[in-house]
DNA sequence: CGGTTACCATACGGTAGAGTATGGAAAACA
DNA sequence: TGTTTTCCATACTCTACCGTATGGTAACCG
């Protein structure tokens, strides 16, 4: 029957695979045919599952989307002591490649009108989460809103400069000690 | 004659307005046919004045990081005082619109191959920029480094935020607060 | 076992932009 | 004044992709 092998595609199959692609060439690169041919088959494959480009940007979209809020609930949850839980947001970068590969580029699509309202809304939460995250570390409310929004711009900076190859890589020890830097700066005292 | 006005086009004028639909739309969407309507003229005259894009990309490119550096130059030399140094290059980004604006999509645009190495070069003078500002205010070249680094981060997400529209307008007192915010967590002590 | 459905290939028409070839008109020049 | 440049329009060809129409072949289904 269904051998998630090789016997017949699915439109997950083509979100993931429509995720992948836009991970290693952007969201502008999203195209069916390119697409279809990545995958060994034609666009006659793709229009039996999708209206059309919009709707598998959409849908693919949305399955990043949930898979990222999961995510981040995930080490919201297990993680009680908050500046335990604001080293860890940085250290997630490393962690969840592909994740952080897609939001990235679809940073880059922002100004699309199908990745806005994405971007906007990722943002959104996790910026509460670290501002939560501030205020129980005995922050006043607007302080750590600022300090919430410094703190998410200097990831958003990382990933430009990473674009750019211009940040160290992951996992090194330069990357470490700029990680310490960029903790002692942000996060009140120990 | 050359009168600037409505005789004839030069190439600095399809570089000036290739700028502009770059600061608008993006980098991507610099098109030869949709400029040149946009400039009132057929792509014929284009073709007289370039070999083709990419050449017509490499030469705005070009003069648009000559702006810059003279722009960069000119509010280095100016200021004596280091932290009036950094506090100015915040405020920058309120001033010379055009120049972020471009700056901003052609960050979106990294990866380009045209567009990599100008980011590399720019993002590397500003930094170099602000890590001296920095050590002029008695911290140590390594950590100064770091915080540079951290810095421009912050600026650059800050040119992320406002792509998503989720960055507070230029000219309000959100903005002034935030702003005082990040000097204070940022440049160390008055 | 004949029919229906699920999945995919092939072939077609349509659009947008790249780049080329050529001609024409006005300006500069001699 | 006649000739040459300079600058631009027009009219192609070519490529890449979108979306559609249609047909084929399994697999499943009664």
């Amino acid at each position: 029957m269904k051998r998630n092998d090789r016997e017949t595609l699915t439109a997950a199959d083509w979100e993931q695979e429509a995720l992948e692609l836009v991970s290693e060439k952007g969201v502008q690169a999203l195209a069916i045919e390119p697409l279809a041919r990545r995958m060994g088959v034609t666009k006659g494959s793709f229009y039996w599952h999708f209206s059309g480009r919009e709707a598998l940007l959409d849908q693919a979209l949305l399955r990043w989307e949930e898979h990222d809020s999961r995510n981040l609930s995930r080490s919201l949850g297990d993680i009680s002591d908050p500046r335990e839980r604001l080293v860890s947001f940085f250290r997630r970068v490393g962690r969840e490649k592909l994740t952080h590969e897609v939001y990235s580029e679809l940073c880059a699509a922002a100004g699309h009108p199908q990745v806005e309202p994405v971007l906007e809304r990722v943002a959104e939460r996790r910026m509460q989460h670290l501002s939560a995250a501030f205020q129980e570390l005995g922050m006043p409310e607007d302080t750590s809103r600022y300090r919430a929004r410094l703190t998410y711009s200097v990831y958003l900076g990382f990933l430009q400069l990473q674009r750019q190859h211009q940040a160290p890589p992951l996992s090194s020890e330069a990357f470490e000690s700029y990680i310490e830097h960029v903790i002692e700066t942000l996060i009140p005292g120990r």
